[in-house]
DNA sequence: CGAACTTCCTTCGAAATCGAAGTCGAGGAG
DNA sequence: CTCCTCGACTTCGATTTCGAAGGAAGTTCG
């Protein structure tokens, strides 16, 4: 009951990394603790090297107050999202800020122990190729096409990951980066960047991650919501398609055989069309190639029916669309056509349907703000009590 | 981010309330407070006259524990579960238990004012009739088959209520008992009852309300999820069905137009089969009417595909239908089946899927217990500070 | 320019909370 | 029966947190 209480030197820090608070004032006013009780604990947060205080911040009609800031120094985190043959990497700091970025070329079926050996040493050697060697790093994060069992961080029965089934990726990455590990769905963290960075306001959110597969993540109530650790599955939906198609999960005409990306792109390349990426077709789009636009188009009215059930259900605030597919225009306008014509009013009234507004690295932001959430297990113990 | 902090005096009334704790020191270790602080706190409530103190309880080993439970004239709730020609009426205690039921003859399609009025006339008159006319009521719970808006209280844009559209039924219900006002759909009502007397230590449960319409809430993280008032609707999805029907939300083959109570026993009629209630139904398969076997084994199939869809995002831990049909065992089986058949392998894995435990007044317990949960308003302020 | 607010932050006594030590009352072993 | 141990409470000083008051540093308006 006392478990997940919100007030401890903890959520100042996070006030501050989000960018929420920029003085002891608006500390008070978002914790709820007194005045006096935040100074105090300020004071000893920027003792312990996790604030500084930074020149004055713009007046609000009395005496100014004194900026406070997260210390460059107080630490990073690292940061990987890793696709089927790709990897993100990033260092970023306690707020979520990328500090340095770099691409990785990985195949992700050579198997977890290598895989994750490679990105650890990637993401240490572009800190320090960044100066950011002696910042202590505070906690890594990955990301991974796949279902991941929030209790244990193990994945569990990924399609597209062979030989990592209940691989113990957490632990291995915790044990060999030798840093609080975090282990998640590549989107699930999207749907924490985006809900973070571009929709904090915001209650319940479904992010819809359109690239080689359809993944979707979802918060509620603010909180991702994980299930068990598959929640936000949409793809293995059965559809009513003209001509039928088997899917990886064993049951005929899944979404995921019709509408994703690697699906569209199958079906481009048995046109003679040259696809390399998924990614391209959003190009082919643009390029006014007529079987692009159509394929495209089929697919949205295929994901717009199936999210119709889910947004009635779900009753979203808004439907975020982002992943490599979301630059298809005609695919989105689809998408947001079918929802509106099909959902009920009272489910539309007030959503809102967009694009990605947190950009490619969405995963990257929300990987950085789960580890700012988890926080308090090193802020706490580095305090001097 | 203090605002829903799960520790004042309240906290302490609702550990004893649901039967979690039953002396102090369990308080001590349910709340994450002090021992001594449990104490001060309990003395207050003792005073208060919310608690007694009453024998001892069971040892542990040490010395027994001095039983905590909460004083009969602690208070009591009024609560209502409305449907649209008939409302049960309870008086609960603190902790939800029924201590007087009854029944009410009312048709919902008079309007708010008067069908509220006679509802409430008759919750206060049955108080009285059985004693409990002294014990102070401390709020009432109004459960109602449309969507309510949770900011505002009011009703949004029912099917099935003609004049209640936008009416304010949280404050007029508030005004006019004198009393705090909980309003909440009837399905909703019915998720938190199954959940919190049936299925505790779930975090994530679905539960559908087959009765003349089809209904469905949703419990989230052990919250109850409301999106913008119209979350768990499931009743207007798009289904393909053999012939066509057209629904009341102008759309074509909703799954109510095929699957609801309402329909099955139009579509019984048509065969010359009497029908009264939808509930009758269940009682027909029980009989062994061929034509509502088969009937309820096509609406069970209809409904478990479009649950295949949420129970895939959602993931829940388990799946519970209630309402009146869910005693057709061949309808429950039927959904089951295509659950499991059609399901991501990992989402069912772990899936319960029941029919209703809390029995036909889940509701009445839903209501009780929300209303137990938001009693931090009154029972702050009646503490001798 | 100066008086009257505003807002930010600190100071300091009051109140709440904690936690270590003690008391109470049981069961169990010898 | 007696002693021992364990768990349930209480007591009481130490610590934390609060909140009212006040000082500091601005803005606004006459």
């Amino acid at each position: 009951m006392r478990n997940n209480r919100d007030d401890g030197p903890a959520a100042l820090v996070r006030l501050v990394a989000t960018g929420q608070a920029e003085s002891r004032a608006e500390l008070a006013r978002l914790s709820g603790l007194a005045a006096s009780s935040v100074s105090l604990r300020v004071e000893q947060l920027i003792e312990a090297g996790l604030f500084t205080e930074e020149g004055a911040g713009a007046s609000r009609g009395g005496r100014r107050p004194r900026r406070l800031r997260l210390a460059p120094e107080a630490g990073v985190f690292l940061v990987a999202d890793l696709g089927a043959h790709h990897a993100r990497l990033a260092v970023v700091d306690l707020a979520g800020t990328p500090l340095a970025l770099a691409d990785l070329a990985c195949d992700i079926s050579v198997g977890p122990e290598r895989t994750l050996a490679a990105v650890i040493g990637s993401l240490r050697e572009l800190a320090r190729e960044h100066g950011l060697g002696d910042v202590p790093a505070r906690g890594i994060g990955v990301g991974l096409p796949g279902p991941v069992d929030p209790h244990t961080g193990q994945v569990v029965s990924p399609s597209r990951m062979p030989g990592w089934n209940d691989f113990p990726v957490r632990d291995f990455v915790a044990e060999h980066a030798g840093l609080p590990a975090l282990v998640e769905n590549d989107a699930n963290l999207m749907a924490v960047g985006e809900h973070r960075h571009s929709w904090p306001g915001l209650d319940n959110l479904m992010v819809i991650k359109l690239g080689s597969g359809i993944g979707c993540g979802v918060i509620v109530a603010g909180r991702l919501h994980r299930g068990r650790g598959a929640a936000g599955d949409i793809s293995h939906v059965r559809i009513l398609a003209e001509a039928s198609a088997d899917c990886s999960c064993g049951h005929p005409d899944c979404l995921e055989a019709h509408a994703s990306g690697a699906a569209l792109a199958a079906g481009l390349r048995a046109q003679g069309i040259a696809v390399g990426q998924p990614g391209q077709i959003a190009d082919l789009v643009a390029d006014g190639v007529p079987q692009a636009t159509s394929a495209v188009r089929t697919a949205g009215r295929l994901i717009g029916e199936v999210l119709t059930a889910l947004v009635n259900f779900f009753n979203p605030d808004a439907l975020v669309i982002g992943g490599s597919l979301s630059g298809a225009e005609p695919l989105v306008a689809t998408i947001r056509g079918v929802i509106y014509e099909r959902c009920l009013p009272l489910a539309t009234r007030n959503l809102e349907i967009a694009t990605s507004r947190a950009g490619p690295d969405a995963s990257i932001l929300g990987a950085g703000r789960l580890l700012l959430e988890r926080s308090a297990d090193w802020i706490e113990p580095a305090l001097t009590r």
